[in-house]
DNA sequence: CGCCGGGTTGATTTCAGTCAAGCAACGTGG
DNA sequence: CCACGTTGCTTGACTGAAATCAACCCGGCG
C-alpha cells in the first residue's frame, strides 16, 4: 500500500519548513463564496471578515503538524492541501486531499484541541485563517454559524464514507475511473482536462502505488481515456460511465444479493 | 471484499434472542451518560429528556435506511449497530459498527436531509430517540448543545480517519492486530475476553473476508493470540503490542513528493 | 551534456479473495 | 432420542489483483 514517504522527508520538511509565510494579506476573498459561511447573515459574516487573514504556501510546506494545538480555522482559498496520517511508526498516510472552497481542519473546531493529521501544501497555495478562539465565541453567539459549522462536519463525513466504501469495495480500476469521472465538466460528453495534481498524488489518494495507477490508466485506454503526462482526454463520459457501472458487475458475489425479504419492505 | 449478506442471520437471532419488539417507554437511561450530552447544562437536559423515547430491536432488525429522512437523532442505549452503505448496483459495504453511548446518526442531522448509510441492530438494541426537528430547535437555542454536536461530529471524522488510514495502509493481520488490541482492558497484560459480535462482522468491519480473517487469526496465535469461537485470550499485550509494530516495518517506502520547489517564491 | 524527477513497463512475489470441503454446536422435527 | 439442516468457523487449493523490484524513457535544467 502506498505509504507516503516519511522518514527521510520528515527533515527536508524541518529545514525548509520556516513556513515563510508571504504573508501578503492579499485581498481578502469575500467569505460568503465558501461553503462554510454561504448561509450566514451579514452581521455575523462582517464579524468574521475582520478576524480573518490570509497566508500563502508554497508547495510542499507544512501547514500545520498532526498533534499541534488548533489555533485557527482554515479555508482553502486557491490551491490543494494534503492532509496526512503519520503512525506512530513513521510512515505517512495519506488521508485526503482539499481544494478551493474547503475547510483544512477536520471540523471547525471549537475547543483546544490537536491536529490529529498533518496538512501539507500542494502547489502555491493560499489558505484563510480565523482564530480559533474568535470563532468559536462567534459560534456560541450566532446559531446559524453553528449550523454551518456542523454542516461542514456532516459534508466530511459523508466525504470519509464513500472514501471508505470505495477502498473496501472497489478495485483500483473503479477507483480511478471514478475519480477521472468526477473530474470532468459536466455539460459535455467529450473532454479533456489536465490532473489538479500530479500522478504520484492521485494514486496516494486512490491508495495505490505508482505503477498501480499507470497500469490502470493503461487499461482505462481500452474505454477511450487518454493521458499524457497530467494532461487527460475522455473520449466520452457517458461511455466511461458505462464502463465505470460494468466494472462494479464484476464483483458480485453470492447470488443471494442479500436478500433478507423475509419482512416485506425490501428493495432500494 | 467482504460484502455483507446478513440474509440467513436474522431468523436464528430472533429466536433465540426471544425478540421483544417491545416498545417498552423502558427506562430512560440519563442523557447525562451519552458522550453527547455529557456537557450540557440541566435546563437543556431536561428538554431533551421530555422529548426521548426508547425503542428497541432485535438483531437484524432495519432501524433506517440509507435515503429515508432524518426524522430523529438516535443514541444507543445498549447493543450494537451497524452501518451498511449500499451502492447502488446493490452490494452493501459495512461502513462502520457503534456501540453503547455513540449516536447513530452520521452526525446529528438538522436539516430535513436523507440518511447516506443505513443502520442495521446488531444483536438486541435499545435506541434513543430524539425528533430531529425539535433536536434542531433546541440546538440554535443552546450553543452548549450545538457544540456538544459538534464535538460528537468530531468525534466521528476521527474515527473515519482512523479507518481509512488502516485501510490504506495495513495489512490484515495488521488491522486485526490493532483491533484485538483496542478490545483488551487497560490494566492487565494477559487477558481474555469475548468478541462483541461474531466474527463474521469483525471481518466486514476489517475489510476482508471471513475466511482471511481466521487465517490472520491463525498467523496471530504465533504471537499468543488463541481464540474458541467467540473467546479471544491474548497472552501478553505489551507483546502482541510488539508485534503490532514490527508487522508495521515490513513497508517502508520511498521519498515521497511533497517537497519540491518548482515556483520561484520557496526558499526560506 | 549528464543528471534528475516523473512516468511507464516488465518480471516476479505476495497478499487476500474465491471456491469448496469439512467440522462442531445447536435446535428442530420426526 | 437421533438424524438432519443450520449457523459459525476453519482449512485447503487455486486464482487474481496489486505490491515490489528493477529497468528504462523522456523532458527540463544546472
Amino acid at each position: 500500500m502506498e505509504k507516503m514517504s516519511s522518514a527521510g522527508s520528515l527533515c527536508s520538511f524541518e529545514r525548509r519548513a520556516g513556513v515563510r509565510k508571504v504573508n501578503a494579506m492579499s485581498e481578502l476573498p469575500p467569505l460568503r463564496d465558501f461553503p462554510l459561511f454561504a448561509s450566514l447573515d451579514e452581521a455575523t459574516l462582517h464579524r468574521l471578515t475582520l478576524d480573518a487573514k490570509v497566508e500563502t504556501y508554497a508547495d510542499g510546506d507544512v501547514i500545520f503538524r498532526q498533534g499541534d494545538a488548533v489555533a485557527a480555522i482554515m479555508l482553502i482559498v486557491r490551491g490543494f492541501v494534503k492532509l496526512l496520517r503519520t503512525a506512530p511508526c513513521g510512515d505517512e498516510t495519506l488521508v485526503s486531499i482539499r481544494s478551493d472552497g474547503a475547510s483544512v481542519n477536520d471540523a471547525p473546531t471549537v475547543t483546544g484541541e490537536a491536529f490529529h493529521v498533518s496538512a501539507e501544501a500542494v502547489g502555491p497555495t493560499s489558505i484563510l485563517k480565523l482564530p480559533a478562539g474568535r470563532f468559536a465565541r462567534l459560534m456560541s453567539e450566532s446559531p446559524a454559524l453553528a449550523a454551518a459549522a456542523l454542516d461542514d462536519a456532516k459534508r466530511k463525513i459523508a466525504e470519509l464514507i464513500g472514501e471508505i466504501e470505495s477502498l473496501k469495495a472497489q478495485s483500483a480500476d473503479r477507483r480511478l475511473a471514478r475519480f477521472i469521472l468526477s473530474l470532468c465538466p459536466a455539460n459535455t460528453d467529450s473532454c479533456r482536462f489536465r490532473l489538479p495534481y500530479d500522478k504520484r498524488l492521485v494514486a496516494a489518494q486512490l491508495g495505490v502505488t505508482q505503477e498501480t495507477l499507470s497500469r490502470s490508466f493503461a487499461r482505462l485506454r481500452e474505454f477511450g481515456v487518454r493521458t499524457e503526462t497530467r494532461d487527460v482526454s475522455v473520449e466520452s463520459v457517458t461511455r466511461l460511465c458505462l464502463q465505470y457501472d460494468e466494472l462494479a458487475r464484476q464483483g458480485l458475489p453470492y447470488p443471494s444479493g442479500g436478500r433478507r425479504s423475509e419482512d416485506g419492505r425490501d428493495a432500494v
